[in-house]
DNA sequence: GTCTATATAACGATAGAC
DNA sequence: GTCTATCGTTATATAGAC
């Protein structure tokens, strides 16, 4: 597949997929969003999960980059800390925002994901955690992997929140955290 | 539909929908798990989604008498407010325990849900926030419903993290709860 | 009230031409 | 590398008999 076309294919997967659902979202839309032939996306990818991966794989990176960019607008160890819901904010916002999360949002739609999937949604889960570890080390040392196991918490019941309340931004999430710091 | 037949639907409604997914799980499967003919159970529920709705409400009444058991073997206004995690373990084990969250995996898979959904969805956390927000009374006063706003959150993301980490039980959900407390 | 049989539509995926 | 056309399957829902 062409870098073009390619690049166009992945596009309409993930605002299609992360927007609509991906049990709701037919290969057919996405070539007609993607202006692609069905032939053309099979020679790419093998099968729709296949897609599915290869998009959460790209967001999986876009997603971290942002996390970089808030945390670099931080300037102390707490506010790099809680920077993780200035990227929830910022990211959701992006034309590749998503209803509620990309990564939770399929794991629920596969009980049994196969290998590909399954693989990326276990990356995002240990960045997520190990990132988080790192920032609250300077906070609480030793205790870092037990406030990042909470703080994690806080952040998937953030996104989780966006399907009870679509309109909620993540200032409850962050009182919460606030709340776990010494 | 006679009585029985209908207990039968549901169960098998509520044991499918919730634990494999709705979308994943077709009314062939419900059919052939209920006992019952395609015709029949078209007499009953005029779609698919009445059917999701209707198992969502007996749900939603067998949760609250869960957790109203869970509030009741508390002693004081600090365990009551907590029995809520102690509902959450103890209704997944229950026959009828989801996979992670009927409502949430039901919002989740349904982007415009038809209104019969939606009602029951918003009565569920109508139900959690109210009750979080009387149980939070006794305690913090004219601060409950804020505090009831962030143990939403953190009931959803005990449920979100079942997702991540289909093992975990909800005693990190209980350690940030205990910090939100005065 | 329940069944057997089937209509109808949509979906994922492929064959073969250019 | 991409397209047109289509295969085979599976899905929801209904018609008509008992």
């Amino acid at each position: 597949m062409r870098p073009g076309t390619e690049q166009r294919v992945l596009d309409a997967a993930e605002e299609l997929f992360f927007t609509r659902g991906i049990a709701a979202t037919p290969i057919d839309a996405v070539l007609e969003r993607a202006g692609v032939s069905s032939a053309t996306l099979y020679r790419g990818y093998p099968s729709k999960e296949a897609l599915v991966a290869a998009a959460l794989d790209r967001r999986h990176d876009e997603w971290t980059a942002a996390w970089d960019r808030a945390v670099e607008r931080a300037t102390d160890d707490r506010a790099r800390l809680l920077a993780v819901f200035d990227a929830l904010d910022a990211f959701r916002s992006t034309p590749s925002g998503s209803r509620w999360c990309a990564f939770l949002g399929t794991a629920a739609e596969y009980v049994d994901a196969p290998q590909e999937l399954r693989t990326v949604l276990d990356r995002e889960t240990d960045t997520l955690r190990r990132r988080l570890t790192e920032a609250a080390r300077p906070l609480v040392g030793d205790g870092a992997p037990a406030l990042a196991a909470q703080l994690l918490l806080v952040v998937s019941g953030s996104l989780a929140m966006r399907l009870r309340d679509p309109g909620a931004d993540s200032a409850t999430a962050r009182a919460v955290a606030e709340a776990l710091l010494p």
